[in-house]
DNA sequence: CGCAACAATGCATGCGTATGCAAATCGGCA
DNA sequence: TGCCGATTTGCATACGCATGCATTGTTGCG
């Protein structure tokens, strides 16, 4: 037998033997909280050991590992993860900045996003902001030595972006793109195809008779708008239309309900048609075209949005809309996340562009050609 | 309407004057993290002058800090956390625990709790989950020692929240309070007036002249259900009714869809009005109503619903229900947690019970008594 | 039986920061 | 000028863990 004649500190405590589920704190440690030392001890073994016993793959007997576990169990061990991060250069913590949680296209996919990494062992670090201080949310995301960063804050400035990417830390835009001009190609991206879905709901649009189609735009900055626009404009002009209409919601609620007022007020002629650049906002514009204008959807005006929020689905909006597909936005992102942690390499920049189907609900009139419906002038 | 399009505006980025230290030669390496030691280096100062310029009311000369700071923002150094909570035993993360976020009232709630948690400095570390399996959770939890946990998830079992508090970590319950049995009294919680909400409503419907009144319950072992079933209860006794009809929703969409359908189904006497008890349920129902079974709202049937979240608002539901105050409930959330870090002391059990008011919309038909109402055939 | 190859283990060190303690500096006053 | 107290500074150490390196134990095969 090996003496190890080492140190014999603890004159060997007398260790319940009753494999009880222990839920109770034994010998006293309850303040202080344990260290692989304290297990390291009570296995009779060494720290590293311990440490050797929590890392998957170390050069550790079946026997030892079999022993910490049962001490660690004992004294209700978990390894420190900041000290772990702290040799080891990964906290498995990756940062996800939103800022307006009310669209629900982003709590779901904060949801997925979670779920994903926890899947992996990572988890998320929150940091919500909606106009402040890109400095000062820089301050706050390095320090923490997160792994990654996902920024889902579709209003925010791009030299955010530019600048954790600078800190040697990869960044992946959700849902947004960097603007050509500033330093795009640094910063990796995921989104779905704004402008195919831009373009397919001016397609349906047209082809289902409408004339005088209307676009309430999101913020006018953002890349989602921008391309959703486009492809919009794109759609109509390959049918002989063109934007008839436009107003300007933000990504707001309020403001969406605002735009709609302007747009349909009684007085002028008015639109046959309306994409609104969100579904959150499409439903904004809706409640207003029903409840306070009294028009009727689709009877005598068509809706359609953008993302396939759940409540596009619901009963009261039906809407037709093109799908922002999550589960596969999400499974991108965590791959280019990944990939960039293996290789560790230089990001070279990828933008990821996942497709959406158009959803066809019972917010746009169907077939009726325009001759048939009532007109104003020609 | 963000102020500058995409340069934000801040003069002091960590960039030096002179170009690119950051891109080529330079004797200092790229990759690697700027620590204090090199900040030191710099500003001729000791590694211990770095720290103190960075803790708030140590003893520094204020030539010390000026010129540390000088150095500290040429080479854009940011305070390692990790090693900083190694050692003060501070994190200053907070684990949020929750489970279902298409219900709007977790997201906004999540926002404002990160917002105000911001402030002071902490940040939100993100655990969802719903099959609980407590154990694995509690490991992930406890293994970034979060200086407190919020857990939030309706669905959660309670024996999660008793270990860690024996871990000796604040926890804090938010819309959720423990059964009275299973070691009550151990953990804090935030919640709003679920009784008397439920009760409010009752009397609501019953002054209102409703006499057939149902109930469609969320998760049935969960406190909030509890609480707002047995108010709403006792306010219906008190007018001399009862639950006429209960279906169970789960606080789920689909599942309050198909409670609805069983509630009402054509071939039986219908209820009069229904509690759904939570305003995402109540949205599946009325949809329900309306366009799978014909009924007009509240012309044929009141609903009510709890929680108050922004789309019972909304022009096509118009919710009469119960707020929960979300700022205020979040204000007792951190007030507790930062008591509990400031004391430190064993953590006497609270339950903060906050008002919530009855929202009255056009959900619930007002006034006409029962025998004025057309009745079906039966 | 002996030696090489390998697995298992322990020792020592370092990650980046905060902090007690002693040394040093400074200013003020006799 | 000299001395004392107050302030500032640096040194050394510790936080909890991972990991390179040397050491020991364990085979396997000639």
């Amino acid at each position: 037998m090996p003496p190890s004649p080492g140190e014999p500190p603890c004159p060997h405590t007398p260790v319940p033997p009753t494999p009880s589920t222990s839920s109770h704190l034994g010998g006293g440690t309850v303040k202080t909280s344990v260290t692989s030392i304290d297990v390291a001890r009570l296995a009779e073994v060494s720290q590293s050991a311990v440490s050797r016993s929590f890392t998957p793959g170390a050069s550790v007997s079946d026997d030892t590992r079999r022993k910490v576990m049962e001490a660690a169990r004992k004294l209700g061990y978990r390894p420190n993860a900041h000290a772990r991060s702290l040799i080891t250069k990964r906290s498995r913590i990756i940062g996800l900045v939103l800022s307006y949680l009310e669209n629900l296209f982003y709590p779901v996919a904060l949801e997925q996003l979670a779920k994903r990494l926890q899947r992996d062992g990572y988890h998320v670090l929150l940091f919500v902001t909606e106009t402040q201080n890109a400095d000062e949310l820089v301050n706050e995301i390095l320090q923490y030595h997160v792994d990654g960063i996902v920024l889902a804050a579709t209003t925010l400035s791009s030299g955010l972006a530019q600048r954790c990417a600078d800190a040697a830390i990869p960044v992946v835009l959700f849902n947004r793109v960097m603007a050509a001009g500033s330093g795009a190609g640094s910063v990796s991206s995921v989104r779905s195809d704004n402008v195919a879905g831009g373009r397919a709901l001016a397609r349906h649009l047209a082809d289902t008779g409408h004339q005088r189609v209307a676009y309430i735009a999101g913020n006018e900055e953002s890349s989602t708008n921008l391309e959703r626009e486009r492809g919009f404009r794109d759609g109509l002009a390959e049918r002989g239309l063109r934007i008839w209409a436009r107003g300007v919601g933000n990504y707001d609620f309020a403001q969406a309900r605002l735009a709609a007022r302007e747009l349909f007020k009684p007085a002028a002629e008015r639109p046959d048609a309306v994409f609104v650049a969100s579904d959150h906002m499409a439903f904004a514009v809706m409640d207003t075209l029903r409840f306070e204008l009294g028009l009727r959807i689709p009877d005598d005006v068509s809706v359609v949005g953008f993302d396939n929020v759940p409540q596009a689905d619901w009963g009261s909006y039906r809407l037709t809309t093109v799908e922002q597909p999550v589960q596969p936005m999400i499974e991108a992102t965590v791959g280019l996340l990944q990939k960039y942690l293996r290789d560790d390499a230089s990001p070279q920049s990828e933008n990821v562009v996942v497709p959406g189907q158009l959803i066809l609900r019972e917010s746009v009139r169907q077939g009726q050609p325009i001759s048939a419906r009532k007109r104003k002038t020609s």
